[in-house]
DNA sequence: AATGGGACCTGCGCGC
DNA sequence: TGCGCGCAGGTCCCAT
């Protein structure tokens, strides 16, 4: 579940160290995760090509390459970038030339790696919506304004917004004390300023705290995130909200787990 | 057009 | 102890 803060905490990290440094090798070990160019063409386009620039977009990491292309990694839920690894259960390794692995780990190979020629061409990239960051709250007011969705699944909609994930989700609100459930646009102004404030608050806090290890995130040292303590609601069904002493509930929204204390978020 | 649910996968934790 | 099942959630896709 790498969200905003768990993949700019890599990217933070992979600029300190892959940065500048070429791809000697490439070993794959499951060639599911590969999905543009096919396996061996992908290993073609990247053998002996350095690595000139990383940016994140959302949950989304592009490589910039010497070649001019792109190699960008999805982390989807389970996937992790690790280094130096050491390749036990990389789905693909690659080795660079100092001679380190760079491992993608992939429980449930839902990742996603591709070379591509302009990544701002890609369909995902057209199509996501702004950062929290990139935007103000008046901005942020108005894309609410038209929306009947429930605000928790809108939250999670990157067409939308970008970079915020279910966990983000959920803490985010219990903040700024709205129900999941209720429709965008019946927030009021304040609550919609205040909503604005706590999903920018929550992400930085985590950045900070270099992400949530819950599942499988780990950051590229194989360190975990520190974030989860922090959480006020994620995960803990029946437990007692901190600011209340009511209890937390679970329901489902978007087939998606939703926590939130239905006492403090009207 | 917007919404909801299933599919993609694996492995963990739970109940029997 | 061992087995089957539900569930985890980012994104896409399809049906309504």
């Amino acid at each position: 579940m790498p969200e905003l803060p768990e993949v700019e905490t890599i990217k933070r990290e992979l600029d300190k160290a892959v940065l500048g440094k070429k791809v000697v090798d490439i070993i794959v070990n499951n060639a599911k995760v590969i999905k543009e160019p096919k396996k061996e063409r992908f290993i073609k386009e990247l053998k002996n090509i350095a690595i000139k620039k990383i940016i994140r977009k959302g949950k989304l990491l592009i490589f910039e390459l010497s070649s001019r292309k792109s190699l960008t990694i999805h982390l989807k839920m389970t996937g992790q970038l690790i280094y130096p690894g050491d390749g036990a259960v990389s789905r693909v390794s690659f080795r660079l030339s100092d001679g380190k692995l760079l491992d993608f780990n992939d429980r449930r190979l839902f990742g996603e790696l591709r070379i591509v020629g302009d990544w701002r061409k890609l369909k995902f990239i057209k199509e996501l919506g702004p950062e929290p960051f990139d935007i103000n709250a008046d901005k942020f007011k108005e894309m609410l304004a038209q929306k009947k969705t429930k605000i928790k699944v809108l939250l999670l909609d990157q067409k939308f917004i970008s970079g915020i994930g279910n966990l983000y989700a959920n803490e985010a609100l219990f903040r700024a004390e709205i129900n999941p459930q209720r429709p965008a646009n019946s927030l009021s102004g304040k609550e919609k300023e205040l909503l604005f404030k706590e999903i920018k608050n929550t992400l930085s806090e985590a950045i900070k705290y270099n992400g949530s290890s819950v599942d499988q995130y780990v950051q590229l040292s194989g360190r975990p995130g520190n974030y989860v303590k922090y959480h006020k609601v994620y995960d803990r069904d029946g437990e007692k909200c901190f600011h209340c002493n009511g209890k937390i509930k679970r329901i489902s929204l978007g087939s998606r787990g939703t926590y939130f204390c239905p006492s403090c978020q009207k």
